[in-house]
RNA sequence: GCCCACAUAGCUCAGGCGGUAGAGCACUCCCUUGGUAAGGGAGAGGUCACAGGUUCAAUUCCUGUUGUGGGCACCA
């Protein structure tokens, strides 16, 4: 006799258990049509599935993300009817919901190639357009590895044996193909169509590398057409905000085969990392730090004292190798950075030194690692690292978290998300210390209220961290900045300062870094502003243009007055139309363009107009100094609402 | 390191079932001196990534290497 409450709070009550779908037709018909499945008292459960009892109960549409999900999920079995009966010698693994769609992971030693992928989506097709029903039937766990054995899907088999609690599970069939689910499913492939195999690729078992290989394909799935070609143009256009295909477009840097992994900054690229670099340098100073640069290439036998060479040899560059005094480049700052400190007696008085090296490090990557200037193997970290007392631990971390906070914000990122990542299975150091560290870390993230959330298991093995995670224009997530408390490398490196009781102390050393590698946020904020600078990090600010040869003194001397302004102006008196010169330099993204012809000269004027089309009207070459002056300050990213309220 | 692709002019790309290649833009020169997103003409430009192999002949076919792209694994 179960009574349903339903989301508005209406009650009704049947005679005898029904399912979900029962229900959805007795609400009516549309409902019934549409329903994919439904959420009994907050868990969710396929359209079939009986009510027994009193439950409150949501139908789950298309409309709902769960819905959506469903649909995912569905596809991805899909896909593995279409594969059986392609390739009935593959064996299906595991094919979960990601973002956007979905994959599979099938164990197919001859691989999919690309034209396999056709043929595959092809006959998808057929199947999505059959109209067949999805059958779940609950089954005991014998039968389900009598099935799975039967069908030869040995790594079903090994899904059901490490789950020895579970005594029946879901299978799911539609025609000829049976699969293993949590579920819910859609009931029908009438809900299925709008889908698309996107990549094929490869994989681990259990995502272990030293597993077997698998074949892992890649799709995305929509509630219908029309939301599947939104998504496929915001590929499009996150394609067209591409660091590398701007990093050429707009001449920044290029990479080629002597140097893989190391981009060659060409001029307008350097102007960029070094407007960065000053930014940072002027900002670590306003707030306490000091600035050192360590040596680039040291002794194996001090990477060796420190702890480097045995943990990560394999991705140091070692300088010949056979000599007998063998060097290495240096992966990492800290272990320098501990030899200043190292340098002379430290008291409590000189606590805390925040010691920040802008550090070029050099990190050997796998071979299928690189990408483009997201992951490279020489870059400089804006690095720094601050001993204190115990006493003075949190205070430094909430500094830290400050600054980071301001800088992201200047940079023109709102949305910052924390992860605090605690000790893996793998570390060193001894409980107590990693308890302190993880609470210090803790204690700030509540202090302070940041968006955090806890993420365990994930710090580095010789400390807790926080994470910063930055959302960019297009709401991709960017791991940048980091605050690591670390316990070990003082005791390993034996760093002691004298304590006001006049006995030695160990100091606690925190890592930090807040863009992380140059390099890589460079490769972000190309992205996040697809190459349309704001005003102060604008390689080049202005274009100055002059319509025919009679105006080419005075913007020659307009443009000298602008670089002793400190302005990155540049002239262009090529013999070209002007539209077809503001139309270049508006591709180039250059913020400001300045027209100058008869009419200029004479007046003694500049005609001023914005990248995005605005005309600013005339205005005397001293204006505009003074306009760019005021504009170009790190947190002014919109110089149209700028210029707006002037 | 693993899977699947790719590598042709400065850039974007076409081409060829084996007979050393083409376009647009950029570049150089000429005409044009034009007021806010492409004025016109001519010319020059390539060891078809690199190394082997097959062949009378390889940019094209095969093998390997390097690099790049999408993923996996890794990421101090």
């Amino acid at each position: 006799m179960p009574v349903i409450t339903l989301p508005d709070g209406s009650q009704r009550s049947y005679p005898e258990p029904l399912s979900i779908l029962d229900v959805a037709a007795d609400i009516g018909p549309g409902l019934a049509k549409s329903t994919l499945a439904g959420e009994l008292d907050g868990s969710l459960h396929d359209a079939c599935d009986l009510i027994t009892t009193d439950a409150s109960l949501r139908i789950i549409t298309a409309r709902d993300e769960e819905g959506l999900e469903i649909i995912r999920h569905s596809t991805a079995h899909l896909l593995g009817q279409a594969i059986k009966q392609l390739y009935p010698e593959a064996k299906m693994v595991i094919g979960p919901v990601i973002e956007n769609g979905f994959y599979y992971d099938i164990h197919y030693p001859p691989g999919f190639s690309q034209h396999d992928l056709q043929r595959i989506e092809q006959r998808m097709r057929e199947l999505a357009a059959a109209d067949t029903a999805v059958v779940k039937r609950m089954t005991p766990r014998d039968e389900a590895v009598a099935t799975f054995s039967a069908r030869g899907e040995d790594y079903k088999l090994q899904l059901i044996e490490d789950m020895p609690e579970v005594q029946s599970m879901g299978l799911y069939q539609h025609d000829d193909y049976i699969d293993m689910c949590r579920g819910p499913h859609v009931p029908h492939h009438r809900f299925l169509g709008s889908f698309k195999l996107t990549a094929v690729s490869g994989s681990y078992w259990r995502g272990d590398s030293s597993n077997e290989p698998l074949q892992r394909i890649y799709g995305t799935a929509w509630r219908n057409d029309k939301e599947l070609k939104a998504y496929l143009q915001r590929l499009e256009e996150a394609e067209k905000r591409d660091h590398r295909k701007l990093g050429q477009q707009l001449d920044l840097f290029h990479f080629e085969d002597s140097a893989p992994g190391q981009p060659f900054w060409h001029d307008k690229g350097w102007l960029l990392y070094s407007s960065l670099m000053d930014y940072m340098r002027r900002k670590v100073r306003a707030h306490g730090y000091i600035e050192v640069h360590t040596p680039q290439v040291l002794s194996l036998d001090f990477w060796k004292y420190t702890g480097h060479w045995g943990k990560y040899r394999e991705n140091m560059f070692v300088v010949d190798e056979s000599a007998e005094t063998s060097f290495a480049l240096k992966p990492m700052n800290c272990p320098g950075n501990v030899q200043i400190f190292k340098q002379g007696v430290k008291s409590y008085r000189d606590l805390p030194v925040r010691m920040a090296e802008f550090g070029k490090v050099f990190r050997h990557e796998a071979s299928g690692a690189r990408h483009g200037l997201m992951r490279v193997q020489g870059f400089t970290q804006d690095d720094a690292h601050i001993f204190c007392t115990p006493a003075q631990l949190e205070d430094e971390v909430i500094a830290m978290c400050g600054l980071i906070n301001e800088v992201y914000a200047e940079l023109g990122f709102t949305d910052v998300k924390v992860k605090l990542s605690t000790r893996p299975d793998e570390r060193i150091g001894s409980d107590a210390d990693w308890d302190l560290a993880e609470q210090a870390l803790e204690n700030v993230c509540r202090a302070l209220e940041l968006d955090w959330s806890l993420n365990p298991g994930d710090g580095a093995f010789y400390a807790p961290k926080l994470d910063f995670h930055l959302h960019d224009a297009i709401g991709r997530v960017w791991q940048c900045g980091t605050i690591q408390v670390d316990m070990n490398l003082p005791n390993r490196l034996d760093i002691l300062y004298t304590g006001e009781d006049g006995e030695k102390h160990r100091p606690h050393m925190v890592h930090r870094a807040i863009m992380g590698s140059i390099e890589r946020f460079l490769g972000v904020l190309i992205e996040h502003y697809a190459g349309d600078f704001p005003l102060w990090l604008a390689p080049v600010q202005v274009m100055i243009m002059n319509i025919t040869d009679a105006q080419q003194p005075y913007a020659r001397a307009v443009h000298e007055q602008l670089l002793q302004a400190g302005i990155r102006a540049e002239l262009d008196t090529r013999n070209e139309k002007v539209g077809f010169k503001i139309r270049e330099h508006t591709l180039q993204k250059i913020p400001l363009l300045v027209v100058v012809g008869d009419r200029e000269v004479e007046q003694q004027l500049l005609s001023v107009r914005l990248k995005q089309g605005q005309d600013l009207g005339s205005m005397t070459p001293a204006a505009l100094i003074e306009l760019i002056q005021q504009a170009a300050q790190p947190g002014q990213n919109d110089l149209p609402a700028f210029v707006q309220q002037q």
